[in-house]
DNA sequence: CGGTATCCGGTATGATACTG
DNA sequence: CAGTATCATACCGGATACCG
């Protein structure tokens, strides 16, 4: 995204300067999988097994893909068990464990206001033309 | 995102189940450009132009779908001014300034840790095979 | 078990042009 | 000013198959 660097009125501005790079990292936790990766990680270790099986609904391409992105990040250790069944642990970083704090927010967020929301939608898909 | 309405049990689990609602709720304020336009309005109403301004970097067919996305969430109110130069202004519903808030925080974590994630992306790219 | 590789469609996004 | 229409494209993400 990007919304640049360049100048910033002062209205709602000076959100543009800080956005930039905020975006850049919010983009990666605002993922449709890295949310649900990152709660199910939450409760301490999870082996890649597992994720597919909580993160329900995820493929393995797009699980590998996200593991991966947060690990970059360093939102994720992936500590691999050299034993004979393969065995693969993701954690979260602290930082990440902050980042699920906030996130429960988010969570409350929505779940306070998904009824409101879903009536919105209703409500503004019912006269489109009213 | 999780925990919908029960709580969480002791795995990282019954979390697809519920999470389905939620995610679909958070995947419309964590698209691309939600963000920076719920941040931008967050100021006062703002016209159309002046988003256009503001999240710099949007086109104009991305912030009018993401302007009609948030207004059937009923995130935004659209308010049209029937003077000459047509006038159109966009302002955050309470909900939306509650929403506000949280990412407020959501943006501090990011900010905060926006170098560190910066280093870890470093560090991962530095040593990928070693 | 834990991935990686490939094929493929749907959508998000960008660029451009036109309109009330 | 505030969109809408259209076109082309990049990438997301699912399905499937193969590998260490």
């Amino acid at each position: 995204m990007s919304r640049s660097h360049t100048d910033v009125p002062d209205g709602a501005a000076e959100f543009a300067d800080e956005a930039c790079p905020i975006t850049e990292v919010l983009d990666h936790v605002a993922g449709k999988w890295s949310i649900g990766i990152l709660v199910a990680a939450a409760h301490g270790p999870i082996r890649f097994t597992e994720l597919e099986r909580t993160v329900k609904g995820i493929s393995r391409r797009m699980l590998t893909l996200n593991l991966r992105k947060l690990e970059r990040d360093g939102l994720l250790t992936r500590t691999v068990h050299p034993t004979v069944p393969p065995k693969v642990e993701y954690a979260l970083t602290p930082m990440a464990r902050e980042l699920h704090a906030t996130l429960g927010e988010l969570v409350g967020w929505a779940e306070r206001h998904r009824p409101a929301i879903t009536a919105a939608r209703a409500a503004y898909d019912a006269k489109p033309a009213a």
